[in-house]
This record gives structure tokens, C-alpha cells and sequence, in this order.
RNA sequence: GGUCCCUUCGUCUAGUGGUUAGGACGCAAGGUUUUCAUCCUUGAAACAGGAGUUCGAUUCUCCUAGGGACUGCCA
């Protein structure tokens, strides 16, 4: 048997690629797939390339590209090399490489490694159900090729015969025998394979021109100089083909090293995580909106995620620094990542626990900045409020608060007044003696001279006092008047804030609507 | 079916040949508070199973079970 040890790189520049197909919105896990990257590429100085994989011509979907583009963008995961940056190594665009993948199908043929095959998918189609039928699993490889409709099998006369014709073909990749390929993955160590268990894989396809995946990717990986391949775990079954494939092409010793992630599991159940576990459950699958025919696949962006919260959630989904800290920016992200502390097993998503890290995130921001992004919000709403005023109020309700767009149900009291009472707090704060009170305590806040919490407090303690009532009792009466329910901040921070006027119109207001 | 990968509280995870197996989310209880939320304290909660190696295995090995990926002229 015949041994073949992935190479040890020498010292090299730490290049490293995203290569999504724009076949729809790019999913949350190929967004991790992407962060793991760029954390990887920035810790070590490198460059984070864009790939687009569009080699499929039947799957390309309108805006693919642009939704990738965006996504990173909003992520800050800043691209060194891609369509829209350029570079040295361009184009990035596979479908924009068609000669240069032509030419090492050419040459694979040309040294015995690939060969032509004429099978029409129909044909292979036919082969795969009658083998199931008999319970068996058809395979292209080294026990059917010689029966079946290639260069290996036909005569050389004939094979050029059928290319002359205009005859479709591919060429596929003649996967050798009894050859053991090792490779040193980075986060799962030593996996071996036997190549007599492999098929013989197509390579390049003659009806639309262009190389299938595996091709594409190890000769642009090559190109465009790649040192490490991060990419999801389902591609660790093709790593043997794509070894053979550098071996093929004479480049083993400068093939990247590879690091393969763990999958994103469903919350629940079986399976990974799909868009329908993200509309059962109520949580967004992918960064960006994705508009469909039939509705919009709802995007952590649009749904109010902060992206740092994102990259910090995302982080932690099969990584962690091995201290407790569970909170980073995307600088601290960068220079703890190490590739080794990436985890081997699947992890479920927890919706849950992401709205935690937002929530993380909303109490490290300035309240200055929550604040405008809550004037945008509340001029959605029609209100025009001094930023002054909306600063204040953002500061004392934040932390009520996932996501800036429920600071509005948790602070609409300050901009109007509450149109409606709490019936079950009604029930259990406005009785006995607590709304003749409030009826007297209207008069007696005219007379406060500066509008201020302290003095609005002082002036009701005195109050109370004099009638000997609970102050409790008053202030949850007091509480529903001006915020028409239970819940809220400081009320006298709340009663400062609209003003002396509006304090005792709602007083007055929920003397008679709850009365009557 | 075949190949490969994986397995610590419900979930994300730390960890070691000898630990009271640690943290976080969620959950529960208590406290703080004028309410709610925050916050604080406390609690329940895990080494998949079986062999073997060993003085001793959660940790090392093997087997079983379970889970996952791949098995396309898709990526």
C-alpha cells in the first residue's frame, strides 16, 4: 500500500478563503464557517478571500452574490480579496475561470489521472434505481468504469469519434487503488481513508464548460496561494479526493492545511439547523432579510441583532477560549481564536441563549448610540423628540430590554399618554382609600415650584404621610396612572420627564376613566 | 447499505489518570426594589452503556448504542 501524508507547510503567509455558491441567502452556519476565517486569518496576519463558487449554472440565484457581499459587510468581517475588492489573484468569480480550469482537466487526462465518459445522466440515473432495486449502491469507480461508457473502456478511435461528433461528456477523476490517504485535519486530527472505497468523480462537465466543485476548488485554491481550508464539516469525505487531486496536479507540497468545523444542530430534534426550525421556533436562520415568493426569511439584522452579538454567539458555537469570559468584540475574537480550541461535535443552536448575547451586547453600547438608533424608531412612529430627552429615557429602560425595537413597549409612557389601564393591576392597586387620594393628590402637585424627582417625591411623601396611607399603596396607584400597567422604571424619574402638567392630567385622567 | 466524523447538566461548554466534575443560557426559590425588569444569593441538573488497562478511570484502548455528514454532470 502506498502512503500519502499531507505535507507540513513551511512558513508561509496565512491565506485563507470563503468560497459560498450564490445559490440562495447565505445560511447561519456558512456565516460561522466565514467568521472562523476571517478571526483566522486576522489572528495571524493574514488574508481573508472571497470565492464565489458559482459553478453550477442550473442553481445561480439573482442576488446571491450581493446578499453575500452585504452580509459580510454587515459583520464587519472585512474582505481582503474578492469581485467587488479585486487582487492579485483574480478573478474570483469561478465562472469568470473557465480556461484555466479546462486546461488542468486537459492535463489530468493527458497523465492518466482523469479520463472522458459519455454516460448520460439519464443512463447513470437508470443504473443507480436498478442497483437499488437489488438493494445495492451503484458507484462509478474501480469495479464499474471498465463497463461503462468511457475512454478506459472504449477504443481511442471511438472516443474521438464521439468528441468529434459534438458527443456531451465529462471527464472524470480515475481514483487510484489500495492507497491509504492520511490527512492531519486541525480540529479533528488524524483521519484516514482508503481510496477503494472512493468513486470516480467528475471533474468538468463539456455542456456548459465548466469543472464541478472539487476541480475548481483545488485548482483556485492552488492559484490563489490559499495556506488553510476552513470549511464545514460536511466536506470531510471529499478531503481524500481533493489530496489525490494535489497529488494529481503535482502540488502536493504546497497543499493547504485543513481544518474542518462542526456542524450547527437544530434546537431541538435531529438534524442541522434548517430555515423551518427558524420559523418554528422563532428566530432568524440567516444574517441578512431574503425576500421570497412566498414571504421574507426574516435575517438577525432586520430581527435587531446587533452584528457583534452575532459574531460573538457565532464564536461560541463550537469554540471558547477555555477561560469563563463569554462576552468579546470582534478584536478580542481575533486575538484569542486558535483554530486547536474548536470543538469536534455538532452544537445545537440555542435561540434562546443568542437573545442573551444581545442583550449582553445592548448594555455595553453607549446609551448615546442606542439612542439615535431609538429616534429612528420612534420617528417611524411619528414622535419627534429632543435627543436630549430620548437619551434619558434609554438609559433608565435599557435594561428591560433585548433589542432596541422593545424599548418602545417599554417606554411609550414617556412620549404619550397610556390609552388604556392594566385591568388586573386595576383590580389589585385602584381601591379602598387610593382614589380619593390620587383625586387629592392632583391639586397638592401644582404646587411643587421646580419639577424635579425630589422635590415631586417630597411633595407626595408629605401627602401620604398626612393621610397616613401605605406608600407602596400610593405609588402602584400613581403608577398605573401614568404608565396605564405595572411595570416601568422610577416613577419620579417618569413624572420629571413629562413634565408637571401631563403628570397631573393623567392623575386626573385615571380618576375618572377608572372610576367610572 | 457503505465510508468517515462525533458523544460531560435540557442546551453551549471547561476540565483531570485520584476534583465537592467548574462556568454560562434556561428553569426554580429567596433577597433588593414603589411595580416590572435588572441585580445579588441559593438550588435542581451531566461524564451514553459494557468490557479492558490501572492501585484508581469521566479522562487511555476496544466494543455496543445513539447522533451526524457524505455517498449527484450540487456545492
Amino acid at each position: 500500500m502506498q502512503k500519502i501524508d499531507q505535507q507540513n507547510m513551511t512558513a508561509q503567509k496565512v491565506r485563507v478563503r470563503f468560497a459560498p455558491s450564490p445559490t440562495g441567502p447565505l445560511h447561519i452556519g456558512g456565516v460561522r464557517t466565514a467568521l472562523f476565517n476571517y478571526l483566522f486569518a486576522k489572528k495571524h496576519g493574514g488574508d481573508f478571500i472571497l470565492r464565489i463558487e458559482d459553478t453550477d449554472s442550473t442553481r445561480f440565484v439573482e442576488g446571491a452574490e450581493e446578499y453575500i457581499n452585504e452580509s459580510l459587510e454587515w459583520l464587519g468581517l472585512t474582505v481582503d480579496e474578492g469581485v467587488k475588492q479585486g487582487g492579485e489573484f483574480g478573478p474570483y468569480r469561478q465562472s469568470e475561470r473557465r480556461e484555466i480550469y479546462k486546461k488542468y482537466a486537459d492535463q489530468l487526462v493527458e497523465t492518466g489521472w482523469a479520463y472522458y465518459a459519455f454516460d448520460t445522466p439519464e443512463e447513470l440515473d437508470k443504473l443507480r434505481t436498478d442497483a437499488e432495486a437489488e438493494k445495492k449502491t451503484f458507484a462509478y469507480d474501480m469495479h464499474s468504469r471498465l463497463q461503462l461508457k468511457n475512454s478506459l473502456a472504449l477504443s481511442d478511435d471511438e472516443v474521438k469519434q464521439r468528441i468529434e461528433a459534438g458527443e456531451p461528456w465529462v471527464i472524470r477523476f480515475k481514483m487510484p487503488e489500495d492507497t491509504i490517504v492520511e490527512t492531519k485535519d486541525l480540529v479533528r486530527g488524524e483521519v484516514k481513508f482508503n481510496t477503494n472505497t472512493l468513486d470516480d468523480k467528475v471533474l468538468y462537465k463539456s455542456a456548459d464548460k465548466l469543472p464541478t466543485y472539487h476541480l475548481a476548488n483545488i485548482v483556485d485554491d492552488h492559484l490563489m496561494e490559499i495556506s488553510h481550508v476552513i470549511r464545514g464539516e460536511e466536506w470531510l469525505p471529499s478531503v481524500p479526493l481533493h489530496i489525490m487531486l494535489y497529488r494529481a496536479l503535482n502540488w502536493e507540497e504546497t497543499m493547504p492545511q485543513f481544518a474542518h468545523l462542526p456542524l450547527i444542530l437544530k434546537p431541538t430534534g435531529k438534524g442541522k439547523l434548517s430555515k423551518r426550525d427558524g420559523d418554528k421556533g422563532g428566530f432568524p436562520v440567516f444574517p441578512l432579510d431574503w425576500e421570497m415568493e412566498d414571504g421574507i426569511a426574516p435575517g438577525y439584522r432586520e430581527s435587531g441583532y446587533f452584528p457583534e452579538a452575532v459574531n460573538n454567539l457565532l464564536a461560541l458555537l463550537g469554540w471558547n477560549p477555555g477561560t469563563e469570559q463569554e462576552l468579546f468584540d470582534i478584536d478580542e475574537l481575533i486575538s484569542l481564536f486558535s483554530i486547536e480550541r474548536v470543538n469536534k461535535s455538532g452544537a445545537r443552536f440555542d435561540p434562546e441563549k443568542a437573545k442573551w448575547f444581545n442583550q449582553q451586547h445592548l448594555m455595553r453600547k453607549p446609551v448615546e448610540e442606542l439612542a439615535l438608533m431609538f429616534s429612528d424608531d420612534l420617528n417611524e412612529r411619528g414622535i419627534a423628540e429632543d435627543i436630549a430627552v430620548i437619551e434619558k429615557v434609554t438609559g433608565m429602560v435599557r435594561e428591560r430590554v433585548n433589542f432596541v425595537h422593545e424599548l418602545w413597549d417599554q417606554s411609550f409612557f414617556f412620549f404619550e399618554a397610556p390609552v388604556e389601564y392594566d385591568e388586573k393591576v386595576v383590580k389589585k392597586r385602584w381601591k379602598g382609600d387610593v382614589p380619593a387620594f390620587m383625586a387629592e393628590l392632583a391639586p397638592e402637585l401644582e404646587k411643587v415650584n421646580e419639577w424635579v424627582a425630589d422635590d415631586i417625591k417630597a411633595c407626595i411623601s408629605s401627602k401620604i404621610e398626612e393621610k397616613g396611607l401605605g406608600f407602596g399603596l400610593v405609588m402602584n396607584a400613581f403608577r398605573l396612572a401614568l404608565v396605564g400597567g405595572g411595570f416601568g422604571p422610577d416613577l419620579m424619574e417618569i413624572a420629571e420627564v413629562i413634565g408637571k402638567e401631563e403628570t397631573i392630567a393623567r392623575i386626573k385622567k385615571a380618576c375618572e376613566t377608572i372610576g367610572s
